[in-house]
DNA sequence: AGACGATACGGAACATGGTTCCGTTTACCA
DNA sequence: TGGTAAACGGAACCATGTTCCGTATCGTCT
């Protein structure tokens, strides 16, 4: 058979090696301006970095958004493939969501300006917001459905809403040392269990 | 007695009549504008509003932060001065505190974009934070305190996180109908009781 | 190898919004 | 009424996102 590019069977027509070349090389430039300067780091000092012009990021990446899930998309798949083993790994439904979601809190905490980003109304993250949905939201409301089936949790809390509060939660954590996300997470997450008469 | 400005005693050397005046002329065109935009509103569309110049509005308002402040501060203040009346009228301290909570909540819900602004660590927003926490920090810690007296919420958390974990959680509420600020705020507020054993 | 079309590149140019600055106007007082 | 200091307006400046097009490069076909 003919040889194809690393994904088999693709009907992308191939593209040019130094448009390869460049996106990895953006791609590791991105990694490390977000890591320097958070997710909101301008556009030109990524570029700068990579030493190529403003319009190869657009045209690789046309919007923030498209750059930041490629830069942590790896991370992202990592915390949704955990779910599942979790669930199965843990004393309780409970104990497992709660373990889950230290996981995500620790990505989010460790990602400067990403929580933000994540919340953010700005069109440039819509399609961060819907990645992560998209592939976290099913896992949680997994995890989620387990601790309710088993009486761990009240029933009316949606998967979604719980992503985002814990997003939200960890907006401005590690710029604060007063502030520990990962306390008031916790709090949430205990504040699910049903109370005891009702 | 000599006759003074509405401020009783100021050191003040009382300004000019033009400048009191735009000054109010401003505050009623930013609270228009804040609440037609959110408080992200550019600068000159509130110069438009008001009929000034840019320049007016930064000699009257240095940040973006002093201005909301000006806006808000009554609402901010009447919060304030719930702190004690709900502790003095409420069945528990822990009552006390979710209804005062409420209140706030509702207070951030209803202000496009403020929550997001109280989180911000943009520099126009630096006073903004200050003064919300300068005077809310201290009531809480108040109906907190009462509440651990009583027993009834865990002594590890401090007013200064909560207050921060339920502004966060007000962030995008009110953009979205799946996500319910005051829904998460009440699990928050659940999780800070003691579990029952330890 | 050489030439040609498609692909990709770079960065100047433009749009937006915050912030500063200074020439002009206005209010106040003598 | 005239002088002075306060206040005003908005042009100009800076930072950043975004677009666009002339130029350079790649890959292929002859």
């Amino acid at each position: 058979m003919a040889h194809f590019d690393s994904a088999a069977g693709e009907s992308a027509p191939r593209k040019r090696a130094d448009a390869r070349r460049n996106e990895q090389t953006l791609l590791d430039a991105a990694a490390e301006a977000f890591l320097a300067s958070g997710v909101d780091v301008p556009v030109r000092d990524i570029a700068a970095r990579a030493g190529v012009g403003v319009g190869t990021i657009y045209r690789h990446f046309p919007t923030r958004a498209d750059l930041v899930v490629a830069v942590y998309r790896h991370q992202v798949e990592a915390c949704a493939e955990a779910g599942p083993a979790l669930l199965a790994s843990s004393a309780s439904p409970h104990a497992a969501l709660a373990r889950w979601i230290d996981l995500f809190v620790d990505f989010l905490v460790t990602k400067h300006g990403l929580a933000e980003a994540l919340q953010s109304d700005d069109a440039a993250f819509q399609s961060l917001h819907a990645y992560f949905l998209d592939r976290l939201v099913p896992v949680c409301a997994r995890l989620l459905e387990a601790a309710a089936t088993a009486g761990e949790v009240r029933p009316e809390v949606h998967a979604y809403e719980l992503m985002r509060g814990v997003g939200n939660l960890c907006i401005g954590a590690g710029r604060d040392p007063r502030y520990d996300a990962r306390r008031l997470v916790g709090l949430l997450v205990a504040g699910l269990r049903p109370t005891g008469e009702e």
